[in-house]
RNA sequence: GGAGGCGUCGCCUAGUCCGGUCUAUGGCGCCGCACUGCUAAUGCGGUUUGGGUCUCAAGCCCAUCGGGAGUUCAAAUCUCCCCGCCUCCGCCA
């Protein structure tokens, strides 16, 4: 939820941010309008309150003539402020819908535009031409006996996978290599539940224009996380926190329903119902916040660089932000078997949006206010296993295992065909 | 799954039986001031959070006793539902 506060001081700004967004500007009049009527009625039902309370207590002092009419009176008002509760709580929930339909502020800097319109920020490593026709991860995955998607197709759908041999040790070699990363660099690990209350995924805002993509328990009323970052944010809503800046890495299993992307990445483990992901989390003072991004670029970048990947940064456009996020930093690795750059981390500044909603505030000069958050994949698991074995591909069929990795992997130089 | 107990403004706590005196008691902690070579001790004052009004300052007003609904002129207190924690029983990797 945006800052009421600024609204009313620089509507204008909130505005061009929906414009450079390919928004509706006319959410934020329609923003204004909803706090002016809901302060309207605040006013109306507190000043009828007092009056009231007034009432209500002198009947215990009132004689014993003047009783019943005192009583009558306070009747009357008990009435008049039962209605103007309703009008009040009728002015909050209208309010709340306007003020849940307007996204983030963008920062300055962020590329207006939609999807195409992103910014290449820097390359970092080179994408050397293939002296053979590539192949792609699901070969080279079977070859290994590393993937598995069809008894994943039998057991459980499409989209479904089993990692196995090679392809399992990748998992615990990536996800060990990413914890071990992090902790170094000053966060707490944390395992966190995949399955959460509605208010977590509520106030990650993960419940809004995406709610398709979340798999829901109807008979428990909880749900699948599609990302640690929910009960990484959650983790300390309604807290008042007094040791910024807190980092966590946290490791969990993540399940999306990609109902809106049939056909789309239907081959191998790209895109799945299910897979493991390290997912980088900080809390910290608004002020730092941009710094604390880049930090957090950094991360990804250097856990990219240990996997020997080249891959770019790109700066997200402003139209292709999610609602929560006021800028966005994608590291896509290049994947040869598409000739195409394919979206390996993500990272995301969602500045006091995310916090506000979920009540989770600092200690400033001027009393509580709302922390930043932000979020970072460090390693989406499969998806990193896909790139990682076509990259690495030799034309035999084996795949060159980079040296950090390779602890992990019995100290294996290369994974040979079976 | 069954039975019982508990939840008060940072922490602990009084108040709940029997509705109005609760503008929520006291202690600890914290902040300010006084006293004092320094510290400590002592004394005095302050210390929930959110909202409204406003010269966005003081002040004033409203709400807030785990959350919600209800009864009532009036609810921390009575009724119902939900959430969380604890104890015991059952089941279980």
């Amino acid at each position: 939820m945006i800052d009421l506060k600024l609204l009313r001081d620089d509507p204008d700004r909130v505005r061009a941010s929906q414009v450079a967004r390919g928004d509706d500007p006319g959410l934020v009049d329609a923003l204004l309008a909803a706090d002016d009527a809901r302060r309207a009625a605040v006013t109306r039902a507190d000043n009828l309150r007092a009056e009231q309370k007034a009432v209500s207590q002198s009947v215990k002092s009132a004689s014993a003539e003047e009783r019943p009419s005192v009583l009558e009176k306070a009747k009357a008002l008990s009435a008049e402020v039962k209605a103007a509760e309703a009008a009040q709580s009728e002015a909050d929930a209208a309010l709340r819908v306007a003020h849940l339909a307007v996204p983030n502020v963008v920062l300055d800097g962020v590329p207006p535009g939609g999807e195409q319109d992103y910014v290449v920020r820097e390359q970092v490593g080179e994408v050397m031409p293939m002296l053979f026709a590539p192949r792609d991860h699901l070969d080279i995955g079977v070859g290994l006996g590393a993937i598995d998607v069809e008894r994943g197709a039998k057991v459980s759908g499409s989209r479904f996978a089993f990692l196995t041999g090679w392809g399992a040790l990748l998992e615990l070699a990536l996800v060990n290599l990413a914890i071990g990363q992090a902790v170094e660099a000053g966060f707490n690990p944390v395992i966190a539940p995949a399955l959460v209350r509605p208010e977590a995924m509520e106030g990650t805002g993960f419940l809004g224009a995406h709610a398709d993509e979340v798999y829901k328990l109807a008979n428990d009323d909880l749900y699948l996380v599609g990302t640690s970052e929910v009960p990484l944010a959650a983790f300390h809503s309604g807290e008042v926190l007094d040791d910024l800046p807190m980092r966590y890495a946290g490791f969990s299993s993540c399940f999306r329903r990609e109902a809106g992307s049939h056909g789309k990445d239907t081959r191998g483990i790209i895109r799945v119902h299910q897979f493991d992901k390290v997912e980088m989390f900080s809390y910290v003072d608004p002020a730092d916040a941009e710094a604390e991004h880049l930090r957090l670029l950094e991360q990804e970048k250097a856990f990219l660089s240990a996997l020997e990947l080249p891959f770019r940064v790109i700066d997200v456009a402003a139209g292709d932000l999610g609602s929560s996020a006021a800028r966005k930093y994608d590291c896509e690795a290049w994947l040869p078997s598409q000739q195409r750059w394919l979206e390996l981390t993500s990272t995301s500044n969602c500045t006091d949006f995310q916090a506000r909603r979920l009540g989770i505030r600092t200690r400033g000069e001027s009393g509580l206010s709302p922390v930043a958050t932000l979020n970072g994949t460090l390693c989406a698991v499969g998806r990193t296993i896909a790139v990682l074995l076509e990259v690495h591909q030799r034309e035999d069929g084996s795949v060159h295992v980079p040296e950090a990795l390779r602890p992990w992997l019995a100290n294996r130089k290369e994974l040979l065909p079976q």
